[in-house]
RNA sequence: GCCGCGGUAGUAUAGCCAGGCCCAGUAUGCGGGCCUUUCGAGCCCGUGACCCGGGUUCAAAUCCCGGCCGCGGCACCA
């Protein structure tokens, strides 16, 4: 003991140096590589991943736009699947047509959300249109005795609440496979047959106990947009996941935390059918602070107040259109959500965060515009100047405002006060009763008098710009005037304006322009 | 209520599985400075965290036990 203790400190003498030298000459056989991992814009390994061997899936319910939390999946898989050399699979889970309705263009958003965001996928199913393939894999599950036909209705489901099951479930494979056939048939309505899993009756978990796979769906009233009333026996989602994953090759399931009970059901249908389960992995929910992304709670904002928002891709939702039309770039997502990685735990991405990374990104290429939220008109005094003010402070080009005595420009109002400025490219003047008068044009002389360097916008030529600035669940509507090259950008462009911040330009309508504020 | 999963600075994340390179790294935020024809960007300095309590160990953010808090699930939704 006493011996260990002064060896131990003897050991603990040495610095971390001398340790690692006596280490690797005398014990080098007690060395073990421990590799660490680069980080950066990099993910962690993926357990169990082996490369040219992943596949990867992102199943979104096109029920709705898809919002920056459904985002994460996505990206984290299409670029394990980049960094693994593997497949990325998008598939559509559309298999309830009664209470999650598919939306018909939300496929086709869902789609360009995605390439906006760099999600790449080389497969693409949907699953309504694979309704054959469920049940015919159903039919080997009945043979196999793993699955049963439930006839008991609303009896069925109160027996297994109770720990107890459905007759039906003991009976043979034969009147199990004649009853499936039934149904498929449309002998039974709604709620009166459905297929069950067999699990465990007693299983703590009520929902795990022989969940449901197939039920019937009443299409004449309620049709799928894609296949109408074709069908009336619809997988459940448990079930049609994992048919497909395994069908699909899939290796590796991302998705999201609430998802761990299904995992634990879905494992049922592998053992049943002697299927290999892919490796699962549950990331934590992600909210983006001060926006909303709940699908349920945008619809029912946009339902009960329509004139109140923009639309689907309102700035104050947190859908990828939403934060594409703010002017947020995919890089600065992708970068965001990399950064969050697969943890299990939620996370809440500040916006301060991502205007920060979106901010970075923007700087290189937003050129830069002179505008006055609170216009006060003045009248310049002095001779004439050539004001040439940067598109971007890294490139040469220019553009040259003329300015002579007489002229109308625009300050705004909170720098009035300042009563000696630089005008931004232009002059040294002095603010005073609606004139501003020329003092130089010396750049040295408002270093000197660290004169405020502001900017302004000539009244001739100036162009109405509405601003609509995103706090919370309002939306500000700020009406100004920027300088006669606004005209030369489209809708759609990126720009910040000189001391006021980036915008998006939303619609331009007569020479009116509207826009979105980024962030500042 | 029952089942499950988590808890590192204001926020997010690295480290935890394989205890010592961690009096805890990085980004953002915040404070200060430099630079700059923007209050933007960039650069420099500073600020600030291992949920609590026990235990194991020479050594605990890391392993064990208990507590507290948060989240998820409990559908013929996905």
């Amino acid at each position: 003991m006493e011996a260990a203790r002064s060896i131990v400190e003897e050991v603990n003498r040495l610095t971390l140096e001398e340790q690692k030298r006596l280490l690797e000459s005398e014990y080098s056989e007690l060395l073990e590589d421990r590799v660490r991992v680069e980080r950066g814009l990099t993910l962690p390994p993926l357990p169990g991943a082996v490369e040219g061997r992943v596949v990867v899936r992102f199943a979104p319910n096109p029920d709705f736009y898809i919002h920056l939390g459904n985002a994460r999946p996505a990206i984290v898989c299409s670029e394990y699947a980049r960094i693994y050399k593997g497949r990325m699979i998008l598939r559509f889970e559309d298999t309830d047509p009664r209470t999650k309705t598919p939306l018909v263009e939300a496929y086709e958003a869902i789609r360009e959300d995605l390439r906006w965001l760099g999600v790449s996928w080389h497969e693409e199913y949907v699953q309504s249109m694979r309704l054959e393939i469920f049940y015919s894999v159903m039919r080997e599950a009945l043979s196999r005795g793993c699955a049963y036909v439930d006839t008991c209705g609303d009896e069925g489901k109160k027996l297994l609440a109770s720990g107890s099951y459905c007759g039906d479930r003991d009976r043979s494979v034969e009147w199990q496979l004649e009853r499936f056939e039934d149904m498929l048939r449309g002998v039974y309505g709604e709620g009166e047959a459905v297929v069950r899993v067999k699990t465990d009756p007693k299983h703590p978990n009520p929902s795990v106990r022989d969940w449901v796979a197939l039920r019937i769906i009443d299409t004449a009233r309620h049709p799928h947009p894609l296949v109408g009333s074709r069908y009336i026996v619809w997988p459940t989602y448990n079930y049609a996941v994992s048919v497909d994953d395994h069908l699909m090759g899939v290796s590796h399931v991302i998705r999201g935390r609430e998802h761990e009970v299904n995992t634990e059901k879905q494992l049922y249908v592998y053992k049943c059918m002697g299927w290999e389960p892919p490796v699962f992995i549950h990331t934590g929910r992600l909210k983006l602070e001060g926006f909303i992304l709940s699908k349920s709670k945008i619809r029912d904002l946009l339902s009960k107040s329509p004139q109140e928002f923009l639309g689907y891709d309102d700035p104050r939702f947190g859908t990828i259109a939403a934060l594409r039309r703010r002017g947020i770039l995919a890089e600065a997502i992708r970068e965001a959500i990399m950064g969050v990685g697969i943890k299990e735990t939620d996370a809440t991405i500040s916006w301060a965060n991502l205007a920060s990374v979106n901010r970075r990104l923007l700087d290189a290429r937003a050129d830069r515009i002179m505008f006055t939220a609170n216009p006060v008109e003045h009248v310049y005094e002095g001779e004439c100047v050539d004001a040439e003010i940067p598109y971007h402070p890294e490139r040469p080009q220019k553009r040259t405002i003329r300015v002579c005595g007489g002229d109308k420009i625009f300050i705004d109002r909170g720098d009035i006060e300042l009563k000696e400025v630089r005008l931004m490219g232009m002059a040294n003047v002095k603010i005073e009763n609606g004139k501003a008068t020329m003092i130089s044009r010396d750049l040295d002389y408002a270093r000197k008098k660290k004169l405020q360097i502001i900017q302004w916008v000539p009244a001739r030529g100036a162009v109405k710009l509405t601003i609509y600035k995103p706090e919370g669940l309002k939306l500000h509507k700020i009406k100004g005037y920027a300088e006669p090259a606004l005209k030369e950008y489209k809708e759609d462009s990126r720009l910040q304006l000189v001391r006021f911040g980036f915008i998006r330009i939303d619609k331009i309508v007569e020479e009116e322009y509207t826009a979105i504020l980024t962030h500042e």
